[in-house]
DNA sequence: CTGGCATGTCAACGGTCGTTGGCCTACATT
DNA sequence: AATGTAGGCCAACGACCGTTGACATGCCAG
């Protein structure tokens, strides 16, 4: 039961390669600047194998972009430590997949890459927000106050690389923001 | 004393034109995307003539992002409210002024940009820390928390509109991102 | 009136991009 | 071994970009 139904072909490596290099280019350069050109050069074949496995640079973009924050289930945790687990969790994701700064960076200047992220973050971290957050129906509410905070360190930790937000310790970062986190939480509104 | 020391030029009204068209195109395309033609088409010009006032594209987004984020003197203020102060301040400033967009959506996905907007935000959000942060040499520290906090919710608000952030009244935004900002100002290091 | 400079238009260059179609090669099946 | 097909390369197209230089027009000083 572990085969999978069809054979492995021979392609899957090259598609692979080209998805591993597009989603550095994305991540490094944006939707504009990474070009085909570029992406195929890393993977080292022809800008053509891109259009024949994807059909095209948008296609590209959305089979490399596909995303899992691979959000823990908070439900059975303490109540109290869900703010530093989140953020601790978030630090990990954006340090070891390229993928969630691609989508920033893509996300900016590319409605389809803001559409994608509105869509992740919608369900993936609203469904976490639903199980903690004291009146379920404010869930996606508390989920936005999240996604901003989440986003905005990632945006001057990892894009944009202000000094201070850099050089600030892994343990630092969530001893400030997880109190935040966990306010916009459980908090009742303000 | 009021009369400036060279008399203005008839092509003054050109080059503000020009540049009231490029803070709106970089502020809804991004750096990539807005093209000179473009521009030069909102102006109701010959693309050359952006060349000739100001040198090339990277002169052009320099001199179009001039920022002052205006932001007030904070050191007379009850030093309670300075979180509220501050984040009514920033959304009056992101909701009139395009360039703060302009900025941001630049600032991600190409170098200069974000090399102003590092510079931008040290020095003018680093000089408001300075007056009320307890220990100055954390000013720095601070304002990086309080950036990641601000640009996190413009973000999501302006830049990506995920609906409930888009939806979220703005008397709302101000209760609950104020003590955010007044905890990462005046707090005691967690 | 006339010359010179500021203002603006026009056409084109070289380059890069996404994308296409034809051709070659190597493998798997018969 | 023959052959069909999947995998891959190469050259080119058309579009658009930033940028340039030649040329037309208006304005003002002499």
């Amino acid at each position: 039961m572990t085969k999978p139904a069809t054979a492995p072909r021979r392609s899957d490596a090259t598609k692979a390669a080209i998805l591993v290099a597009a989603r550095e280019r994305f991540a490094a350069d944006g939707y504009e600047r990474a070009t085909i050109r570029a992406i195929a050069r890393d993977a080292n074949i022809d800008p053509s194998m891109v259009m024949r496995y994807y059909g095209n640079k948008e296609g590209l973009f959305v089979a490399a972009s596909a995303i899992d924050l691979r959000l823990p289930q908070l439900g059975a945790l303490p109540g109290k430590h869900v703010g530093s687990v989140l953020v601790a969790h978030f630090l990990d994701r954006w340090e070891n997949d390229d993928v969630l700064t691609a989508m920033l960076r893509v996300g900016v200047t590319n409605e389809a890459g803001a559409e994608r992220m509105r869509a992740v973050f919608a369900e993936q971290i609203g469904a976490v927000t639903a199980g903690v957050c004291p009146v379920p129906a404010e869930a996606p509410h508390r989920a936005a106050l999240v996604a901003a905070q989440i986003l905005g360190m990632a945006l001057t930790r990892y894009v944009l690389r202000f000094g201070p937000a850099v050089e600030m310790p892994r343990d630092e970062v969530i001893a400030w923001l997880a109190p935040t986190v966990q306010r916009y939480l459980t908090a009742e509104t303000p």
